[in-house]
DNA sequence: CTATAAATAGTAATAAATACTAGACAATAT
DNA sequence: ATATTGTCTAGTATTTATTACTATTTATAG
């Protein structure tokens, strides 16, 4: 079910933006894969059919995609590292505003359904990260 | 309950790592503080206490203290933006290992213990977070 | 077709993290 | 006490990710 550049233009065009062939690029390579890839991913991929390709263009239009719910950021959490002092696990709630850090205490599994091919066990269900928007940012 | 420097003595040798005065102010300041701070936070924050700090032993020390279990990295994700087609709320899988990002699809609501002050309506709880390890990796 | 507002490319600047090296320090053996 | 060994720190340099800026180009409404 791969997406016609008519259909991602209209896509796009729903979202309020003008469909330039680097944002249909960009927006058919994300949807084509399954990897979740970041910005410097998607530029090696379309560089080879776009020469004259900005960096710049992608950081721009993934945040502009993002911005207008076409796309979604995955750790829109925060691009530091970030350090807690109790090692033992427990749960985070982090506020995608202003990035603040919370701890959750309490362990359940939740109720998810696990891919083909993939291994519950290997998942720290008492270590999850649930987003959301904090009480100083509401 | 403050600790001691005696105490933060033990717990790093009990790592197996030399109690130096600069760990012992890295681990204390972590522990003081709930807001799991990043590494230019501690600099920032120790900075006046030890002048001739460097930033580079902060990122070793918070490397090894986590190597060694004695604290954790919340972000082990990933330093990249990493974004995903589709906008609709899903969970995802994050190897902590090779940083692979695998869509986990159903919702429900995690059984955690909700901080005083802190509203659960504005968690998102269809776009959590698991870390884990994935089958290649293991 | 033309005007105009938005988008792109290219370069420069910033920021986070890592690499590298010399020197400092601590523990132990001599 | 002195020497030896290995670990740790500071400082600088590099790499990498991201953002800022500006001139040019492009899409589309009139």
């Amino acid at each position: 079910m791969e997406n016609t550049n008519q259909e991602l233009a209209v896509q796009i065009r729903n979202a309020g933006l003008k469909p330039t062939a680097q944002r249909i690029a960009i927006l058919k390579e994300l949807l084509s894969r399954t990897d979740h890839p970041g910005a410097d991913m998607v530029y090696k991929k379309l560089k080879g059919d776009y020469p004259s390709l900005s960096m710049n263009t992608i950081y721009l239009n993934l945040e502009t995609f993002v911005r207008q719910g076409v796309i979604q950021r995955i750790n829109n959490l925060t691009n530091l590292g970030r350090f807690d002092g109790n090692p033992a696990p427990h749960h985070h709630f982090i506020c995608v505003q202003c990035k603040k850090i919370i701890d959750l205490h309490g362990v359940s599994l939740p109720d998810v359904e696990i891919p083909e091919g993939f291994d519950i066990a290997n998942i720290f269900t008492d270590q999850m990260q649930l987003n959301g928007v904090c009480i100083d940012c509401n």
